[in-house]
DNA sequence: ATAAGACATGAATATGATTCATACCCATGG
DNA sequence: CCATGGGTATGAATCATATTCATGTCTTAT
């Protein structure tokens, strides 16, 4: 009877309450800006009544919002219990299961967030494989699971996003100073450090860079592991282009800086790949709603 | 983080546990019973564990339905309370809305539940016109918001669909008995009352008729008010085929009785149309949303 | 000013939920 | 025992809607 107050644009709003900003609250939930602003948009024509209060900075809830905001709290806490009792009831699920993942996402990222999950889960025994080509051996079920950037569209398989990874020129500080880097013509002639020869690694970089404002990138460094090319980075010997998520600690403690932050390279999409005639298994279920539920604040993106 | 929990299955779940079968829960929803059975099928995927105990007969809740049933009982009091107080602390809406809507189901239907809108806001001035052709008068600006069965797929108007209208055949109890009606087939040759004296108005049922069992219909009585006919049927003058809306009254008392109820004619779809650029007033969201919250029951379908 | 950050918006797209058509199951009554 | 009817399941097609993409606008800070 009552269509209004039902639709997933309430978690919406709830998230967003809390999170402070649409941009936020979209990263939560791994949304886009304007996902979360199309849902408000919705909301509030269906409530008939404006539920946030923009005012530039800090965003805030009208009187309206403050009531549905405290509605929507108790009546999710109440949802997300029923939902957890669900899950501690159930029997463990039983069996191995053989995941696979990119060499970098996998060691840096994965490896970081499982124990939560094999520790609730003592029954099922995983096993992990870090590669770059991961298609093949699910094809031949060598895996079971595997966590790609690469879009793999084939009908057999079960496609399950997970996040973007974006990706961050960066170089140590004292490199920057050297050279002053300030803008991406800055790079000509600089060391450059990529996992090929030829460059093409920093192709997503160079497609987001102004036409007139190409560097030319003419000593190239080839590098053909990522972490090593971290390590190398931060002593110095170069600029490279890595995955935000790989180098999240360096950042934090300054030993890598980021450049040009104006410049966005294209992203890469994680995704979850399983046979559709396996992703019904309770395993591999519990499994992709796990690594799902991990926020793309922990995947650092 | 719990992307279990707050689909739209959930209502439906809700909704289901009270309804007592698929089906009623279909019809309360105005959806069909397959898209309940999809949604507790995927509900239940998501729950990893059985919700429903389809034992034949009556259906009930498993243990976990149980639980489950209950935290939905409170979230959604909490919901629909919080909504509730949104609708109530809006200013009402002013203005006049000319409402169209055909004949038949206007007099019959409509007028019986507009009453509660119209105390509710008793700014808002609303005038009825009831006519056949709705179309042309919402094109012109003559009608702001129509009631009609017939499709107009302009990409000026927006469409809100209502109900699904099931048609009967039906007459008087001394009737049936006089002329032996149990099968199609023995409609041939006996008096058979129509908006038109061609008889298309029975094209709906005649196509729902297996070839073989197709009747002669030679004696038509052609009545062009429904109503009217109505009346002939009651009195016995002959058979009639009318929405099920228009005679549930004279079904229940008796006066009337519902023949071959296997045969399943063509449905109409009642929907509201409306200009896009007079879609978005609130006057005219309010009485869109108070029309579609009439449970379909209360339309008698 | 100008740049940077944050939100809005329209069109295109992707992801779903819903329907349709049909099959299945199980009681009931000729 | 098999037809019949009421109820549910299911796969494919369809339709609705949420989300993205590509912008635009507005605000605040430099």
């Amino acid at each position: 009877m009552d269509p209004l107050l039902d639709l997933p644009q309430l978690r919406t709003f709830y998230t967003l309450a809390q999170a402070g900003s649409f941009t936020a609250c979209a990263r939560r939930l791994n949304r886009t800006q304007s996902a979360v602003s199309h849902a408000m948009t919705k909301l509030e024509g269906l409530a008939g009544a404006p539920l946030l209060d923009r005012r530039g900075r800090e965003l805030g809830l009208t009187e309206e919002g403050r009531r549905l905001f405290l509605a929507c709290e108790q009546a999710f806490a109440t949802l997300d219990a029923a939902a957890d009792d669900l899950r501690r009831h159930q029997p463990h699920a039983r069996g191995r299961l053989r995941l696979g993942a990119t060499v970098e996402f996998g060691s840096s990222i994965l490896m970081r967030h499982m124990q939560p999950f094999l520790a609730a889960n003592p029954e099922l025994e995983i096993d992990f494989t870090l590669r770059p080509d991961l298609l093949a051996p699910l094809l031949r079920d060598d895996l079971d699971l595997i966590i790609d950037c690469l879009d793999h569209p084939l009908p057999s398989l079960k496609k399950t996003t997970l996040f973007r990874e974006t990706y961050v020129v960066a170089c140590a500080p004292t490199f920057r100073k050297a050279h002053c880097l300030r803008v991406p013509v800055d790079l000509s002639g600089v060391p450059i450090l990529s996992i090929d020869k030829a460059g093409a690694w920093w192709n997503r970089f160079l497609m987001a860079v102004p036409d007139q404002e190409q560097p030319l990138m003419d000593r190239i460094i080839e590098v053909n592991h990522i972490r090593a090319m971290i390590h190398a980075a931060i002593e110095g010997m170069g600029a490279l282009l890595v995955p935000r998520y790989s180098v999240l600690e360096e950042l934090r403690r300054g030993d890598l800086v980021a450049l040009f932050p104006a410049i966005c390279p294209a992203e890469d999409r994680f995704s979850i790949y399983q046979k559709k005639v396996k992703a019904g298994q309770e395993k591999q279920r519990l499994l992709t709603r796990y690594l799902q539920s991990l926020s793309p604040a922990e995947f650092g993106s």
